[in-house]
DNA sequence: ATCGCTACGCAACAGATTGTTCTATAAGGG
DNA sequence: CCCTTATAGAACAATCTGTTGCGTAGCGAT
């Protein structure tokens, strides 16, 4: 029998998808299909079909490609300022300069209904809230912390201005934004409260 | 010529839209074709063809008809966290309730490419925006407010932490959820600064 | 180098869908 | 009551989807 890693079938494998995480991008997920992958990287239809027989599978590859990004190795060395500044800078990064910031609004609507879109989302999330987790037991182990700060509420919070702002109101997350936020969400952290 | 109130052509677009938002809402945007609102309301596909030419414009007018909904008449009298409150109970309702939370993630996604979607969000987001600076600058007026609180970025946490519970992380906006969000909210608008 | 296995390209096919056009019918307005 | 026009229905070409069979070429093993 054929080993699974045949040379042929990985070639075929990965020029298919990066054709199709490309028209992802480029024409939104009605647009990958066997026909335009075929089209776009020259392999044929007939082959295209018996690596995805059906197109879910196809879709859901190109997803899980585009979702796939350097790894955020987590960085809580420095005061709490200098990490929040630099894990929001990688989520910033994210959105503003890899695939996933044009593939993320075509998987998120994809997760209406497609239960394996929605497992994308969530791995990418768990990702990015894990690193934040991170930030701040580091923060509170240094005693940075203030007693009572809800980190699960300032994780949401850090996360979903970035996320909003890109997607779904469609504007910039310049560097004097950026800077803002990250000190938003130091103050709530740290500051004690005054009432 | 024919009046533009002929009641044909009113019953024929309020039946095909009625149908083309709720396939919206259940099988995503691509699901909305000639065909497929013929099949659901008995119309015949050429006189869809000849209400909406092209199949954006039904599409369209599908989203316009999902992302209408009842007004935000500002609510500025009470003090600054019930104000907040009961605005912030809207957008939750607008994101749980109504049509709109349905088919926002698919109308974002078509933003992407689709110069009139991204219409139907910016209109949207004015509406909600507005009615928030409103609150605020009613505060403002009754003193309620600290003298530097940020108030634009006030604006986009309010809305961006529920938005993207629901329709990025999939989480619930219950109750107890809201009154935490209206809490911050209320705090960073109020609270002096301490540093 | 040769042999067997299999991935690939190609062509053909039915079925469904899209967009267009035509005609007959029915509903509305003057 | 008559004229206008919106609608239904059918027919049509063009495209796309999913499947199948066959010949070729590349891969691994002996």
């Amino acid at each position: 029998m054929t080993l699974p890693d045949d040379p042929r079938l990985i070639a075929t494998r990965n020029l298919a998808l990066a054709a199709a995480q490309e028209i992802l991008q480029e024409d939104g997920v009605l647009a990958v299909t066997h026909g335009t992958v075929s089209k776009a990287t020259g392999i044929s239809r007939s082959t295209l079909y018996r690596h995805w027989p059906r197109l879910e599978s196809l879709r859901n590859d190109a997803f899980v490609r585009a979702a796939t990004s350097p790894n955020f190795a987590p960085m809580t060395n420095g005061p709490l300022r200098t990490d929040l500044a630099w894990i929001m800078g990688k989520l910033r990064t994210a959105l503003t300069e890899t695939p996933w910031g044009r593939v993320a609004p075509q998987v998120i609507a994809a997760a209406a209904t497609d239960e394996q879109a929605r497992a994308v989302i969530e791995g990418f999330m768990k990702d990015r809230m894990a690193g934040l987790e991170d930030v701040f037991a580091a923060a509170r182990e240094r005693g940075e912390l203030r007693k009572d700060a809800p980190v699960r509420q300032l994780i949401d919070l850090a996360i979903a201005v970035p996320y909003f702002r890109k997607l779904i109101a469609g504007l910039p997350l310049d560097q004097e934004w950026l800077d803002s936020h990250v000190d938003l969400i130091h103050r709530l952290a740290t500051e004690p409260p005054t009432e």
